[in-house]
RNA sequence: GGUGCCAUAGCUCAGAUGGUAGAGCAAAGGACUGAAAAUCCUUGUGUCCCCGGUUCGAUUCCUGGUGGCACCA
């Protein structure tokens, strides 16, 4: 998937020393709790040779799994999770929502409701620990053995999406199309329905053109562009600047 | 040149036998604790093409104009 995750090139390989680059399968189960444990780990072992480490990325909660951490839930099993599928298929969102309210009223207050994902991932809790879901959130921010720095990297909006519309372009031209063909017999895993790959799935279908399943991608791009915005946008310790202020961004690091 | 049809939100269109209007898409804003490039929520005032007429009242009906499309010359 080297293309369609924009994933670093083998120049810019070189020139820095990456990690967790390209080490899942396409149907490996991963999550952000996972992620804040293999980079702790890494980093563990970092700094004992080096002064600075760059995480650099714009995936919002593995971002703050590994700056703030996240709490120690238990992972749901394989068996939790498809009778919990099924529950949802065969009885509906409203019946889960009921479930929850019975066994963990606190966060029936403060959940989603309509969002499924959250309401199932919290019964999937409640159901496998005999505890409620919302006896395991702490609302702490984990202590890190290391000093963060966070920089923020902010540009003009039409100036962001014309850049997005040339980065969707310079991947068709890379052959993004190509990739997606070999992956098209594993497009229902998890990791495929992403922007890039499930829009031209859907031009493999016959469903869009060319033209109109590249303006999704384009479109959705901007879409996640501007939920990355809000996401960081709460975070006060974000020091903003603008990509070509690479002066000052160097100098907000060293001073510390 | 003639005839017919159309002109409503950024786009595609719906609608009221006359009481100033609403869907989809786009766009904007927001949420987010082991599936997160995922998932979910909120937001629709727009000279209803222009001039005039009828009317208490016209975006709706009528005359004329302008633009578009189709057919006929």
């Amino acid at each position: 998937m080297r293309i369609g995750t924009a994933a670093p090139t083998a120049e810019q390989l070189q020139r820095a020393k990456h990690h967790f680059v390209g080490i899942l399968e396409l149907n490996d189960y991963y999550s952000a709790a996972q992620y804040e444990a293999d980079v702790l780990k890494l980093l563990d072992r970092l700094f004992q040779t080096h002064d600075y480490v760059l995480l650099t990325g714009g995936s919002m909660m593995y971002v703050d799994a590994v700056c703030k951490g996240i709490d120690e839930i238990p992972t749901v099993d394989e068996e939790t999770r498809q009778m919990m599928m099924w529950k949802y298929r065969e009885e509906g969102l409203e019946s889960l929502c009921a479930q929850l309210k019975l066994l963990d009223p606190a966060h029936y207050q403060r959940v989603d409701l309509k969002n499924p994902k959250r309401v199932i991932h919290a019964l999937e809790i409640c159901y496998m620990t005999g505890k409620p879901y919302s006896s395991f959130l702490t609302n702490q921010v984990k202590e890190r053995p290391f000093h963060l720095i966070k920089i923020g990297l902010r540009r003009d909006r039409e100036e962001l999406f014309q850049r997005i519309s040339l980065r969707v372009d310079e991947m068709m031209r890379d052959g993004l199309l190509e990739e997606v063909k070999h992956l098209y017999p594993f497009r229902h895993e998890n990791s495929l329905n992403t922007v890039g790959y499930k829009e031209l799935f859907q031009y493999l279908d016959g469903e869009w053109s060319l033209e109109t399943a590249i303006e999704k991608i384009k479109r959705n791009t901007r879409v996640y562009a501007k939920k990355q915005m809000t996401w960081f946008k709460r975070d006060e310790a974000i020091r903003w600047f603008h990509p070509d202020q690479q002066q000052e961004i160097i100098e907000t690091i060293e001073k510390g």
